[in-house]
This record gives C-alpha cells, sequence and structure tokens, in this order.
DNA sequence: TCCTTGACATTTT
DNA sequence: TAAAATGCCAAGG
C-alpha cells in the first residue's frame, strides 16, 4: 500500500482523536461530550464522543468515566450497572456524584488550549 | 445511496 | 424545573 489516509484532515481518525483527548482529562475532574468534541478538534461531534467511547477498545484503557453530559449528568440510566460502576470510580478520584449528578460548576475540567495543542501532535 | 441510530446539546414550551 | 422539539453528523445496514 503506497499511500493510506485515514482521514481527510489529518493522520488519526475521529476515534483515535477522541480517546486520546479523553485521556487528557485529569483526575479528579470531569469533561462533556460537547467539550471533549470540540478539544478533539470535532465541534458539533457530541454524539460521535459517545459512539466512539461505546466502541473503545477494552485494551486501550481509556477514562471513560470522567465524561458526562453538559448539565454533569451521567449518560447512562440512574441505577443502571454502568451508571453505578461510573459513579464510584469517580468518587475514587474525588468527584462527588449526588443523585447521578456532579456539580459541573466544581469539577469541569478547563484545559489551556497549550495543553490541547501539544497532546494531539498535528 | 438512502435510512436509522446514538454513553449529546441547545432552544423553546 | 421538566419535557419536547430540533439540530448535529459519522457509522452501519
Amino acid at each position: 500500500m503506497s499511500h493510506r489516509r485515514l482521514s481527510t484532515a489529518s493522520s488519526l481518525s475521529h476515534y483515535q482523536r477522541i480517546w486520546k483527548t479523553v485521556n487528557l482529562i485529569p483526575k479528579g475532574c470531569v469533561s462533556s461530550y460537547g467539550q471533549v468534541a470540540d478539544y478533539a478538534g470535532l465541534p458539533g461531534r457530541a454524539r460521535l464522543v459517545g459512539k466512539s467511547l461505546s466502541n473503545t477498545p477494552k485494551e486501550l484503557s481509556i477514562n471513560w468515566h470522567r465524561v458526562v453530559r453538559f448539565n454533569g449528568e451521567i449518560a447512562f440510566d440512574k441505577g443502571s450497572v454502568q451508571a453505578n460502576k461510573q459513579r464510584d470510580l469517580l468518587q475514587e478520584e474525588g468527584v462527588t456524584v449526588i443523585n447521578n449528578r456532579v456539580k459541573m460548576k466544581d469539577f469541569n475540567w478547563q484545559a489551556d488550549l497549550a495543553t490541547i495543542l501539544h497532546s494531539l501532535e498535528f
């Protein structure tokens, strides 16, 4: 194969960019699907973030639990196995989860541009 | 190529 | 505060 291009604008696929961005979220912080999409260079593609996380290969070990909805709500149904798992993982990191929801004002990740630009190597 | 789905977001009722 | 309507667009069938 002489030349293969995974996507039009980057050598990284959308999924790979998303996984990489998610792993930039610091311990003890959370981010929203839309925010991750923006930082990954895919504005307006929040749903794609969810899709890529659901398709994450097990061997990649992504910090999926640090991604919640824009209002701080955990995306899974309250009381579901997945929601409880995510809540436990977050609380282990010091993130308070009350009624299936995180206080975004307190825990939302504020990334600086330099971190993003440096980490995504484009 | 068309149609549906989705771990979402924003605006309007 | 809550629910509904809309917008969004890559993937998969």
